[in-house]
RNA sequence: GGGACCGUGGGGUAGUUUGGUAUCCUACCAGCUUGGGGUGUUGGUAACUUGAGUUCAAAUCUCAACGGUCCCA
């Protein structure tokens, strides 16, 4: 397979097919079909997603995919952001309809009438929802299969607040639930707080969490919106305080979609392919046995699988005539298995199997009445190494730059002092072709801007997605 | 938003310059063989993105649509 490192793009298209995630032959630009095995690594993902939210007294609902002209006609900065990439629904049959319809680009619009007659008093604060679906955007640039696509699986948490100082609370709740969930998929990020000209359309403020590729380029894994009353004035979300007086709500959302399994494609994946964390790995314990003509090691096998998943792991067992052990190891190897369980002769004659954790370069005998202890510890180690391999090479692609020159020798993204002014971003971006991701909340030194010398913060600057 | 290149069995390709018989690898199906790191072998299925045009004749030339890849804003 291509090489990872010289020749990310490539790596990237032919992992995602040839291990069987998704397949993007269908005839619509952008929009791809989710095959069984990417979908699993997807639903399991969206498990992670739920589990931090559930815990925290978030309830899901799930909203219509269409909303009315009417509902989008309101006059606001957030409607303008994404006007150009509506997809709208003008005929019922053969009838023109006289109210058109849009699929939604983002839920805000259909949600926040419906908010407006829910919530009524401060009894009914705060409010915490969130759906998982589908959302659509008219991409016209070139789209990328997980991280440009026109028909998005979207996580999106919205919630209204009692008061100002409340919705800052949940932005700070967001923070540790992103906590949780970057470490399950073992992802490393940067919280960049997104320059004026470059937030959720609407938003008071945005902060988003970015990591970089292999080939050099960031992508934003995930962003949480603070509104204020921006939202709750247009779509009137009103409360009733206990003196009687109306007020509105303050509101917050929390944005995650399959860019992050392409974050666990990109920085996980190896030349022999993916590497899934085992805490979102459709299949975490393959069992491959290696056919004998003295001793049965299928049914050795199948016990050992059984047991496993009694225990609670995603485990199975490849029987597959006509391919060789080989052949089996190197295709568990390319999907992504944090751990494989060889058995043969050896093994059944003397009570073990074979361990080769994915990550690991040697292979490890393990006694079978070790297995149920063994086997979380191996995965566990996978996942530690994983968090360590990922830590390492977003290290290796920051670069910390003190003259704006050096943006050229860069690869990946650049950390340079910057005085927030939109003027010395553009310079950046038009000289060098560095996008502003924002200011870091990861760096709290003072510096002086690379451009015109003011006073300033530590600035993240890149090629993105 | 601008530009370049590309579209041939499921995937990857040769053939396009100079119009006429479509190549190879892989995958797939049936069999035999093999099995501790991508078995070997025999046979088989299977393709010129779509539409319009030029021509006796188009994968090949022209135009458009759709799709893909890359670069630049």
């Amino acid at each position: 397979m291509e090489n990872k490192k010289e020749n990310f793009n490539e790596w990237y298209n032919e992992i995602v097919e040839i291990s069987g995630l998704s397949d993007k032959r269908y005839p619509i630009k952008g929009m791809n079909v989710w095959l069984p095995y990417g979908l699993k690594a997807m639903q399991n993902i969206d498990g992670a997603i739920r589990k931090s939210v559930d815990s925290r007294e978030f309830q899901e609902v799930s909203f219509p995919v269409l909303i009315t002209r009417d509902q989008l006609s309101v006059e606001f900065e957030h409607v303008k952001g994404f006007e150009n990439e509506v997809y709208w629904v003008t005929r019922g049959g053969m009838d023109q309809l006289d109210v058109e319809m849009a699929l939604r680009p983002t839920s805000e619009a259909a949600m926040y009438g419906m908010f407006s007659l829910w919530v009524r008093s401060h009894a009914d604060l705060p409010l915490r929802t969130y759906q998982i679906v589908n959302v659509y955007r008219y991409e016209t640039k070139h789209t990328r299969t997980f991280i440009r696509i026109r028909e998005i699986h979207f996580f999106e948490a919205h919630t209204a607040h009692d008061s100002y100082e409340d919705s800052e609370r949940q932005m700070d709740q967001y923070l540790e639930i992103w906590k949780e969930i970057s470490s399950e998929l073992c992802l490393p990020y940067l919280v960049n707080e997104r320059p004026e000209w470059d937030k959720f359309p609407g938003a008071m403020y945005t902060l988003a969490f970015d990591t970089v590729v292999p080939g050099g380029r960031s992508l934003q894994i995930g962003t949480i919106h603070e509104y204020g009353t921006n939202f709750s004035r247009n779509y009137d979300i009103k409360y009733l305080k206990d003196d009687g007086t109306h007020e509105y709500a303050s509101q917050t959302t929390f944005g995650l979609s399959e860019r992050l399994l392409a974050a666990v494609i990109s920085l996980h994946g190896d030349d022999q392919g993916l590497i899934f964390p085992p805490g979102i790995a459709p299949v975490q314990v393959v069992v491959v046995p290696i056919p004998s003509k003295r001793v049965d090691t299928a049914i050795y096998a199948s016990s050992i699988v059984r047991n496993l998943q009694e225990a609670g792991f995603r485990a199975r067992i490849d029987q597959r005539e006509n391919y060789t052990p080989g052949f089996k190891y190197n295709e568990w190897e390319m999907k992504g298995v944090p751990l494989r369980l060889e058995v043969g002769e050896k093994e059944v004659d003397d009570n073990f199997v074979t361990a080769a954790p994915r990550t690991a370069k040697k292979k490890t005998r393990i006694p079978l009445s070790g297995i149920d202890a063994m086997v979380p510890q191996l995965l566990a180690e996978v996942k530690l190494e994983l968090t360590k391999r990922a830590a390492d090479q977003f290290t290796g692609l920051q670069n910390r730059i003190r003259k704006v020159e050096d943006i050229k020798k860069a690869n990946g993204i650049v950390l340079a002092g910057w005085c927030g002014k939109k003027n010395c971003a553009e310079k950046i971006e038009e000289t060098y072709e560095f996008g502003t991701l924002g200011f870091s909340r990861n760096h709290k030194e003072t510096t002086k801007c690379v451009i015109c010398n003011d006073d300033g913060r530590i600035g993240v600057f890149s090629k993105s997605y």
